[in-house]
DNA sequence: ATTCATGCTGACTGCGTGTT
DNA sequence: AACACGCAGTCAGCATGAAT
């Protein structure tokens, strides 16, 4: 039996075991080992055992590249998400890879790092791997290149979370990020906070824009209740940024709301160094868990989402628009959970740090 | 005679490379 | 520039031989 199937070298150069040599090494016919491999009917059982024992001896792999050059089919889906590091996504990845990989398809992952260039370029590499599908999270939804790139791809789309209103052939699994964000907003003002600071996303992006937008809608309907903004990158940089020209400027806000696990990072470092405990004199509540946040005292309260979902749904979008059917659009809930980390605001304003940093 | 498993042949696929 | 070829496997259609 060989130890390393499909390998090996020949001069120097790569070999790799072809069906004409298992063929040769069973002494049947090509046809016959292809039809073994791509389990046709018309193979009886001796047939299928002596190929097999030759398949087994050999090593032989079917090459795909060789396979979908007749079928034209890769079997392969892109995805193309901001940063494979980040566990939130690795969990959206993993789902959508176990559903795939259950119906014969291989994930080619590739990280835009928020650098819309180079999310221009992995797709055009991916075009170039004849990926049969997309699944994508676009670091810029309004961004030419990316959304003339994905109008072009000539095969299913589907988005992760995002809006691009000129791509209508594109599937989308959304969040509902505004229910989420607005139960967090009517809770913290319940308990008398009247002011909020959201330490927001990027702009570019549906969830950022959905969580501010429904801030604004909130807080008008709170007489008394004002709410500022910070936005920026997905990035714990500017998570400690925004945090600290909040906390250190007019208005302080009594409440700040994290929006995504990375911010929230950048927010808890800041905190670290100023003069707020929480929640005595912060009330914090974060958009999505932190993989360490399960362990802070106290918890922290958290507008969470079904990161599995939506990589099982985005998935079963894509399989449904290879089969041919028409592309749609789904939307999935976000829910507030109050923790520790919310409490009612200090009767006088909230300590005020030095300015030097 | 019929059925089934198997073999054989040639077309076919996209792309890069070599030849005319 | 145009054309031919090789790569590695799939596929369809037909032929053949053995078993029922």
């Amino acid at each position: 039996m060989a130890s390393d199937p499909g390998f090996g070298t020949r001069g120097g150069r790569p070999h790799r075991v072809a069906i004409r040599e298992v063929a040769e090494h069973a002494g049947v016919a090509v046809s016959s080992v292809s039809r073994v491999i791509s389990g046709h009917p018309d193979v009886s059982e001796t047939m299928r055992e002596k190929v097999m024992k030759a398949i087994d001896e050999l090593g032989f792999v079917p090459g795909l590249a060789a396979q979908s050059i007749r079928t034209g089919a890769t079997k392969t889906i892109g995805f193309v998400i901001s940063d494979i590091r980040n566990p939130l996504l690795a969990e959206i990845a993993h789902a959508a890879e176990t559903r795939l990989r259950m119906r014969g398809y291989t994930l080619l992952m590739m990280s835009s790092l928020h650098d819309p260039e180079l999310e221009a370029d992995h797709l055009r590499r991916l075009a170039q791997h004849r990926v049969e599908g997309l699944l994508v999270s676009v670091t810029d939804e309004q961004n030419p290149e990316t959304v003339g790139l994905l109008a072009r791809a000539g095969v299913p789309v589907v988005l992760l979370d995002r809006d691009i209103p000129d791509l209508p052939t594109a599937s989308a699994a959304r969040f509902d990020h505004a229910g989420g964000l607005t139960a967090a907003v009517r809770h913290l003002a319940d308990l008398g906070h009247r002011s909020i600071g959201l330490v927001g996303g990027s702009p570019h992006t549906r969830p950022s824009r959905e969580r501010e937008q429904a801030l604004h809608r909130v807080v008008a309907e709170l007489p008394g209740v004002t709410a500022r903004v910070h936005g920026g990158d997905f990035a714990k940089e500017h998570g400690a940024k925004a945090t600290y020209a909040l906390l250190t400027g007019e208005d302080r806000p009594t409440a700040l709301i994290a929006g995504s696990n990375q911010i929230l990072v950048g927010v808890l470092s800041a905190l670290a160094e100023l003069p707020y405990e929480i929640p005595r004199d912060l009330s914090l509540v974060t958009c999505d868990d932190a993989p360490m946040a399960a362990f802070l005292r106290p918890r922290l309260a958290t507008i969470r989402r079904d990161v599995a979902r939506i990589g099982r749904e985005s998935a079963d979008l894509l399989l449904e628009a290879l089969a041919g059917a028409p592309p749609r659009s789904i939307e999935l809930p976000t829910r507030f959970d109050r923790a520790g980390s919310c409490a009612a605001p200090p009767p006088s304003p909230p300590p005020s740090p030095s300015p030097d940093r």
